[in-house]
DNA sequence: ACAAAAGTGTTGCGGCTACACCCATGA
DNA sequence: TCATGGGTGTAGCCGCAACACTTTTGT
């Protein structure tokens, strides 16, 4: 038996093969060069109540089925990358991406990683402020927002992901107005403090802290209102400045 | 005509179809979850003449063919993304990947970015010192060192690539000793001085950046040899500590 | 009145910039 | 001995930690 086969328009050799059983005849077609699934996977941070959280979904299907795992899915057919974690980011939360904070964390494509194949992961970074609505619905078996200090186990890489986020969190706060980003839209300044101390584990003296966040050039910007939250003084409510990199930057005690 | 098919033994579904022509009967497949191929791009910085130089290559074929790009090449089957980075770092300039320095820099998948087909990109970042031996043959029409401000034009998305690995090389030099991966195993305060200036295109005070570096934790350690370069006092001659982290760090003025 | 949280003033320390100054060598 | 680059000392500035103190509310 003879076979002519013509692979795709686009040039790209793949590298797994596609068996086919037609009328009884099997035909194997093996390739060269290498191809994998790409998927995007989202550390999505939160605070609440004064803990950092991340969104866990419990494994519908196999591989790693029944267990937890960062959310996340494949890129589609002309689908950016950055467009994929968006796209995942409002599925999965219902917020949208420019609410929060989005970024790519790393690429990780450990061959084995995913029993299925070869299969390469981008890591996004994601930080939305504590959402009032419970997670939207999706194809999963559950999703749940769980401290990050209770979040070993995970299917996958999804450890070593999370402990890379983690970290790529903690320093940018440093240098960045990322902090703003799991704040709602107003907040005061006492608001700002707890993301930096929960996220770095600390206490922060309070006057100093004060003083530094509103003198950095663009990084909160007073709205004019304020709240009082329990007892004491009403604090003035801001919203996040326009600034993009914190001059000087806040340092990690 | 009814056909029965398998894909692989892996389980991971391609998107792209396959044609084949048995008998006169034409045979579509098509299916439905994407994937693509991967490459490694390497952003290989070097310092010579103290002026940066970034490592390009002539490509030999379409598409692209007679462009300058960064050096790269799709990752075997089976081969992770950070050892077909150093593959690639050994083909193209001979030296051990130990010798310098190499990180994941950013992944790039916008559809459309090769003309191919989806090629999903992992850029790493590396830094060598000046080779005193010629760049490596490789399967490339020519290679060459360019300073980094003559670099533009180069094929697919790699004039955003290399942007993006200058910036990341001159932050990092901010906060690690990332530096002295541009330098020999021995080399002087004004060597790694230069580094810093040609890196961040500005000057130093060469009083206050002896100081500094000597008294960072870690950083440098003297050899108890020395050198004289040109005229003036012989300069002690150091090899990189064993610090990861700069405290304190050296800030861009 | 008192507790509690917001916000300001002040002091002292440590790192940094700027620059004077000394050291060791080649020509 | 002079030019040149290596290396040290020091004064002043600036940011920050620490903490006393004032302001504004709820109870």
């Amino acid at each position: 038996m003879q076979a002519a086969f013509h692979v795709g328009h686009r040039g790209v050799l793949p590298s797994f093969f596609v068996t086919m059983t037609i009328k009884g005849v099997v035909i194997i077609v093996n390739m060269t060069i290498n191809v994998a699934a790409i998927t995007v996977d989202l550390v999505l941070l939160t605070i609440r109540q004064s803990a950092l959280h991340v969104l866990l979904i419990r494994r519908g299907i196999e591989p790693f089925g029944g267990q937890w795992a960062l959310p996340g899915g494949f890129v589609h057919d002309d689908e950016d990358l950055g467009a994929a974690a968006a796209r995942e980011l409002r599925e999965e939360t219902g917020v949208d991406p420019s609410a929060g904070h989005l970024e790519q964390l790393a690429t990780y494509g450990t061959p084995g990683r995913d029993p299925r194949g070869r299969v390469v992961t981008v890591a996004y970074l994601a930080m939305v402020p504590d959402l009032p609505s419970p997670v939207a619905g999706s194809d999963a078996a559950g999703a749940e927002w769980r401290p990050v200090d209770r979040a070993a186990g995970l299917a996958f890489d999804h450890d070593r992901i999370l402990a890379d986020g983690l970290e790529r969190a903690r320093a940018k706060l440093e240098y960045t107005p990322l902090a703003t980003a799991f704040c709602p839209p107003e907040f005061t300044v006492a608001d700002l403090r707890d993301v930096y101390e929960t996220v770095w584990r600390t206490t922060l003296d309070p006057r100093n802290f004060h003083r530094k966040v509103t003198s950095a050039d663009g990084f909160i910007e007073p709205t004019g209102h304020s709240v009082t939250r329990d007892r004491g003084r009403p604090a003035q409510l801001f919203r996040r400045g326009p600034a993009t990199l914190l001059h000087p930057p806040l340092l990690r005690p």
